[in-house]
DNA sequence: TTTTGAGTTGTTCGA
DNA sequence: GTCGAACAACTCAAA
C-alpha cells in the first residue's frame, strides 16, 4: 500500500467485475487512475467500424458512470499509447500500470512495446489474464503444438482446472489526491451518431443494444433464466430470438467468459437435466471463441492468409459488382438479403445467417473471403478480429477444422428449414412480404398470378437470383477439385 | 509403432 | 417420402 497511485490502462476490458488488473492494483496501490487511451495504433491495421465505434462510445459512458458512482473517474488520453501513459505516469505520480491482455498481432507488439518503455523508465507494468478462459500458450496437444482440430482443443480446456471464480466489482475505488489532465470521452470522436452527425445513424442499434458492463449482465442472466435450455435448437432460428446476444458484450469485455462459465455452471447444477445439454451446447460456443483467440494468437497471419497453404491458389475473384450486390442484400436469394440487410440496419446477423451469407459469398460467388471478412469487419457491431478471421477461415474451409469443401448451404433450403415461416425474410425485406410461405424463399420461381398479387416485381423491386444455385455449386466443387490437382 | 475412428452448423442422388 | 452413401484430406487421441 505505499506504491503511491496505479494507472489502470482499459483497453477491451470495460468493466469492473472480474477484472484481474483493477484487482492487482488495488492490492498493492494505495490509489487507483482508470485510463481509456485512444490510439493511433487502434486504427492500424484493423480500424473499427462505425457499429463498433458506436458501442464503444457507448461503453465508455457506463465505464465512466460506474466509476464516478464508487468516488472515481476515467481519464482520457489520445495518443500514441506508450507516451501517453508515460505522461500520465508523470503527472499524476504513478510508479506502476497494470492491464489485462489482448491477443490481436498488432496489439500484441504494441503492448509488448509499451511494458519495455515503461519499465525502461522504471515504471513498473504488469500484465493479467482477464478475457479468455485460458491462456492460448497453456493449451495444447499431446506434441506440444496447438491445436488445430476444435473438439480436441476443447477437451484437452476441459482436462485443465476449472478457470479461477469471478471476483464482484470493488465497491469503492480509492482516488488519488490530485487528477492528471484529462479529454472527454466525446472528444473522441468515437460515436458515429454524435452531435457532428446529421442523420440519426444509430437509431436500430440504440433499439437493439444495451452497452455497458450492467447490460451485460442482464443480457446473461435473461439468457440463463429463459432461453438457454432451448439453445440447443432454438439458436439456429433466426425468426426467433434463441440466441445469446453476448457477442458484442464479450467483445468489450464488459462480461468475462469466466462469468459466463461459472453463471451457467451454477445454473445448470440447481436446474434439472432439461438444461444440461443447453449449458454444454452453450458453453461449446464460448469454446469457440475461446479457439479463435488461440488460433489467432499462434497464428497471426491468419487474418488475411489462409492457414492451409494449398488455399493460396483458390480462385478468389474480386469481382465488385457481385460484392456490391451482397452487401446490399440484392442477391435475389430472401435469406441471404434479409440477413445483410439486419446486418446493415442493426449491426447484427444471426449466427446461422451469417453462415449462410459467408458461404454464399465464397461458394456461389466465389469471391475472396478477405473481401466478405472486411464487409463484416466494417460492419458489425461485435467485430472481432479472432472470431471474424476463423469464421470466415473455416467457411472458406482454408482454415482449422474448417467447413468441408463439399458443404455448400443452399439458401433455399437454409431458409425453408430454418424460417419455415419467412417471418426473418419478412422482417428485413418487406417488399416481399405479401408472398405466401411456399415462394417466401424463393420468389423466381411463383407462378406470375402469385407475385402478382403480393405486389412482387422480379427485377424492378427484387432481383432475380444473381447466380444460379445448381450451377454455382457444380462450379464451387470443380474450382476445388482444381485445387487438388495443383 | 501402427492403426483406427471421429471430427459444429450440408446437399444431392439414387435406391 | 425416407434413408444411406458419397462428396477429401488432414489432425489428433486412443486403442
Amino acid at each position: 500500500m505505499s506504491q503511491g497511485p496505479a494507472l489502470v490502462w482499459f483497453r477491451q476490458d470495460l468493466r469492473l467485475a472480474d477484472n484481474p488488473a483493477l484487482a492487482a492494483a488495488m492490492d498493492v496501490c494505495s490509489s487507483i487512475i482508470p485510463v481509456f487511451i485512444w490510439a493511433p495504433e487502434e486504427e492500424f491495421p484493423w480500424a473499427p467500424g462505425a457499429a463498433s465505434r458506436w458501442w464503444l462510445h457507448q461503453s465508455l459512458l457506463e465505464l465512466e458512470r460506474t466509476l464516478t458512482q464508487r468516488g472515481a473517474k476515467l481519464v482520457i488520453g489520445r495518443g500514441p499509447s506508450a507516451e501517453t501513459l508515460l505522461e500520465l505516469a508523470a503527472a499524476s505520480g504513478a510508479k506502476s500500470v497494470f492491464w489485462n491482455r489482448r491477443y490481436e498481432p498488432a496489439a500484441i507488439a504494441r503492448d509488448t512495446k509499451v511494458k519495455t518503455m515503461l519499465r525502461e523508465q522504471g515504471i513498473a507494468a504488469e500484465s493479467f489474464s482477464g478475457n479468455l478462459l485460458f491462456e492460448p500458450w497453456t493449451i495444447q496437444n499431446t506434441s506440444g503444438k496447438p491445436f488445430r482440430i476444435f473438439t480436441a482443443f476443447w477437451k484437452a480446456c476441459l482436462t485443465e482446472s476449472a478457470p479461477p471464480e469471478p471476483k464482484p466489482a470493488p465497491k469503492q475505488i480509492p482516488v488519488p489526491a490530485s487528477w492528471p489532465p484529462s479529454l472527454t470521452i466525446s472528444d473522441l470522436d468515437l460515436d458515429p451518431a454524435g452531435p457532428k452527425s446529421t442523420i440519426d445513424w444509430a437509431g436500430g442499434l440504440r433499439e437493439a443494444w444495451r452497452p455497458g458492463e450492467a447490460g451485460a449482465a442482464e443480457q446473461l442472466k435473461m439468457f440463463i433464466d429463459r432461453a438457454i435450455a432451448a439453445y440447443p435448437v432454438a439458436r439456429d432460428r433466426p425468426d426467433e430470438s434463441g440466441t445469446s446476444r453476448l457477442s458484442s458484450h464479450l467483445h468489450f469485455g464488459e462480461i468475462t467468459p469466466r462469468q459466463i462459465w461459472h453463471a451457467v455452471h451454477r445454473n445448470k447444477a440447481r436446474d434439472g437435466a432439461a438444461n444440461k445439454t443447453g449449458a454444454d451446447v452453450f458453453l461449446r460456443e464460448i469454446a469457440w471463441r475461446e479457439f479463435a483467440y488461440h488460433q489467432l494468437f499462434h497464428f497471426p497471419d491468419t487474418t488475411h492468409k489462409p492457414l492451409r497453404p494449398e488455399f493460396r491458389h483458390f480462385p478468389g475473384h474480386r469481382d465488385p459488382r457481385a460484392l456490391k450486390a451482397w452487401t446490399q442484400g440484392k442477391t435475389g436469394y430472401p435469406l441471404v438479403d434479409a440477413g445483410m440487410r439486419e446486418l446493415w440496419h442493426t449491426g447484427w446477423m444471426h449466427n446461422r445467417v451469417r453462415m449462410v451469407v459467408a458461404s454464399f459469398l465464397v461458394k456461389h460467388l466465389l469471391l475472396r473471403w478477405q473481401d466478405g471478412a472486411a464487409w463484416f469487419w466494417d460492419t458489425l457491431v461485435d467485430a472481432d478480429l479472432a472470431n471474424n478471421t476463423l469464421g470466415w477461415q473455416w467457411t472458406a474451409g482454408c482454415g482449422a477444422d474448417a467447413a468441408p469443401y463439399f458443404r455448400i448451404f443452399n439458401p433455399v433450403l437454409q431458409g425453408e428449414k430454418f424460417d419455415p415461416k419467412g417471418e426473418y425474410v419478412r422482417r428485413w425485406i418487406p417488399e416481399l412480404a405479401r408472398l405466401p410461405d411456399r415462394w417466401i424463399h424463393k420468389p423466381w420461381l411463383a407462378p406470375v398470378q402469385v407475385l402478382m398479387e403480393a405486389r412482387v416485381e422480379l427485377d424492378k423491386n427484387y432481383p432475380k437470383p444473381i447466380v444460379d444455385h445448381d450451377m454455382a455449386r457444380k462450379r464451387a466443387l470443380e474450382s476445388f477439385a482444381s485445387l487438388r490437382k495443383s
